[in-house]
Order: C-alpha cells, then sequence, then structure tokens
DNA sequence: AACATTACTGACCAAACGGTCAAGTTTTTT
DNA sequence: AAAAAACTTGACCGTTTGGTCAGTAATGTT
C-alpha cells in the first residue's frame, strides 16, 4: 500500500519525492503516452528504483491520474477569466493568447492532455462531462449574449471555444508537424502564430 | 518471414486477407494507439490467429507502417487541389470543407495519424520533411501570390494551413471532448461546424 | 541512546507480449 | 489425381512489464 492511501499528515520527503516522481513521469508519458510509458522509464527518469515509486503511487495508473488531475485545474483557468463587463474581441483575443502561452510554456502538459482524449478520455471523461462541460456552456452565454447585443458577429460560442482550442494547442501536440514544414525557419513558430490568430479570431468576430 | 518480403505475385487470398488484416488493425490503432495494441487485439478483430496475421506481415511495426503509408497517400490529396486560377477564397473554403469531411469519413485515419505525430512521428517523419513540407511549399506559394496580387488579405500561408488542419481534425481526434461539451445537444457537430469555419476562413481571408 | 516510523531496495513473481516453428490443412497447378 | 505451393495454427519461447515483499537503511522522536 502506497503512501497515498494513509490520511497521515505527508512529510517533507513525501512532497520532494512525489514532486520528483510527477516531474518525470510528466516528460515520460507526454513523449510515450501512457500505453508506452513504463514505471521503469519512470524511476529512471526521477532517479530512483521502481519500488520507490510504487512506495509513493499505487500504481502506473495512479501516476497518470494525479498529473492529469493538476493539468485540468491550470488548463481551465484562462476560460474562467473572460469578463462579460470587458470588450469582447479583446477578451476572447485575450484568451487566445494566454491558451498560446500556455502550449509553448506547457507543451509536455498539452501532449499529456492530448494523448488522454485521444485515448477516448478513460481517466478524465467525467471531468470533460461535468466541469469542463459547464464552465464553457457558461461562457458561451457570455458570448451569446455579446451577439445578441451586436458587440459581435453572431457565431456558434462552442465552434468558436473549439477553433481556439485547436488552433493553440496544436503548436504543442503537433509540435513535429510544425517544425517539419517551416524547417529552416529561424522564427519561432509560436511567435508568428500569435499575430495570425490574433487577426484571425478577430477579423471573424468583427460584427 | 512474411509475405511482404517476397517478391512473387500476390494472390486472391493475399489480397484478401491484408486487407482485412489493414482494416483490423486500423480500428484497433486509432483506439489504443502504437504502443497501446497488440497483436492479439488485432488477430481478434480480425477474426484471425496471431501467427496467421504474422504470416502476412513482418511484425506489429509493419503494419503500423503500410497503414501510415496507405493513409499519408491520401491525406495529403486534397492539398494538391489547390488551384492557383480559380476564386482564392473560393479555393481556400473548398478545401477546408473536403478536409472536414475526411476527418468525418476517416476519423481513425485522423486519430492513426494524431498518434504518430503526437509520439515525434517515428515512422513518418522523413515524410514529413520531404513529401508534406514540399507540396506546403508549393502551395504557400500560390497563396503568397494572391496576397500580393490583392486578391486575399496578407496572412502567413503556413499558420493558414496549420489552423485548417487543427480546426478540422479537431472534431475527429479530439471527438470525445467535442461530445462532451455539446452532450445533448443532438446536431452533428460536423454538421454546425462546416459554416462555422467557412465563415471564419473566408473572413479572415478577405481583402 | 533507544525506539518508532518512514524511506528504500534487491530479488522475485505472474501475466502479457512479440514473435517462432514444426506440423497440419487448403488451394492451385500440372 | 498427384504434386507443389500457399495458407493456417497450437504450442512454445524469451523478454518486458506491472507489481510484491521481506529485509535494510535512514530519519525523526522521546
Amino acid at each position: 500500500m502506497a503512501r497515498s492511501e494513509t490520511t497521515k499528515k505527508t512529510t517533507r520527503i513525501q512532497r520532494q519525492k512525489t514532486d520528483v516522481i510527477l516531474e518525470a513521469a510528466l516528460d515520460v508519458f507526454s513523449d510515450f503516452g501512457f500505453r508506452g510509458s513504463t514505471i521503469d522509464m519512470i524511476a529512471k527518469q526521477a532517479n530512483l528504483s521502481k519500488p520507490n515509486i510504487l512506495y509513493y503511487f499505487d500504481n502506473k495508473e495512479a501516476i497518470h491520474i494525479t498529473l492529469l488531475e493538476k493539468l485540468l485545474k491550470t488548463w481551465l483557468a484562462p476560460l474562467h477569466e473572460i469578463n462579460e463587463n470587458n470588450p469582447p474581441i479583446d477578451e476572447i483575443c485575450k484568451y487566445v493568447e494566454q491558451k498560446l502561452t500556455m502550449a509553448r510554456d506547457f507543451p509536455r502538459e498539452s501532449k499529456l492532455f492530448a494523448n488522454e482524449i485521444l485515448q477516448g478520455a478513460p481517466h478524465v471523461l467525467p471531468e470533460l462531462q461535468g466541469t469542463l462541460r459547464a464552465l464553457v456552456e457558461k461562457k458561451a452565454k457570455i458570448i451569446k449574449n455579446w451577439s445578441k447585443q451586436g458587440k459581435i458577429a453572431d457565431i456558434d460560442p462552442n465552434h468558436l471555444f473549439f477553433s481556439i482550442w485547436a488552433t493553440t494547442q496544436h503548436y504543442a501536440d503537433f509540435d513535429i508537424q510544425v517544425q517539419s514544414v517551416l524547417n529552416d525557419e529561424t522564427i519561432d513558430p509560436f511567435q508568428s502564430a500569435s499575430p495570425f490568430l490574433k487577426k484571425m479570431f478577430s477579423t471573424m468576430l468583427e460584427p
């Protein structure tokens, strides 16, 4: 039985080691997916022995789930910030910019999430149907209001979110493809993507 | 040594069985990824024995590579069709529509490809840097010309392609998430996505 | 210093997996 | 009909992998 089962207060070592393990696991899982990763790979990356990993986590799945739960919170944070009272197009563009920045700064998290969704979200489906759905519904209403008030064009809010998620995360998840196409161009893809996406979403939303 | 190694002409049974195997493998690989799939799973799906599978393919990897090679050809076909002499915005919108239709009709292929790219394209990296890159470069020139001639807005062609790929394939690759957000709405996501994407790309391209 | 708790590990196990092979069956060719 | 070629499979093998466990070391507590 691993530490996670007990209810006793966590020690300094527990906090340090679980962090080290999760950091290593994020490296491995984002590169090879859940099934393609082994506890040995995580152990090596973390400079720990395999049994030591399993001293802190019940099993491989527990590590994966812990990572996904941590990820989901930070992943949805920018969406919370959309404020009905600010200028609509600024607000959407800010969200796009934040999502793009997250894709750049947290590519491993983006890939981890993409892998999970691709496999049918076996570990986070309830979260998608609960937290995510409710939050999107709430923010979709704001956007619909903006449309009704003629502040932005009349577009489907859900598809707007889908296209924002797709275009921003694409640069993290499909980085190999992006790099292959751009190749010799020394420009950072994220840097040139920013004005492109800003133009795309702002012109579309113009009433 | 499997059939694939020999240079002798293929028999009727060989053609039939390899098709059955590839069809089953596409089911399995697109759902579980390469590492998450086993030859036994493919064998069961194909109603064949495991050794029988390995009679037609040298190993698991050979099946995967065969699928990816077949996929890449059909995947890039719509991009070839972009014609410099037709109305630019129509031409781009047609491409978007074709990509969206492919995502709807061939979701397994889309997921197979997404999985491969996410893992760093271990099997198709040369193709990305060769065929894909060359084709995109060629079509990017057409779009740049359109921009210079004032026929469309001045946008980065590469990022245009990225955003088209991302937004269309999103509906196949992230279908679980799309369904979770839309939930009770009985509308087919692809049907409502079509006018949204058409509007998004056409307004952005308007000069 | 003595004790208790926490942290760690080498050795091990059972199951899963990719792949082989000898022997048998079916299909095609002559 | 007989021989040749193609096809199929149960049994098997070596390796990998997730996970266990008994025992040891380190750390914290009194």
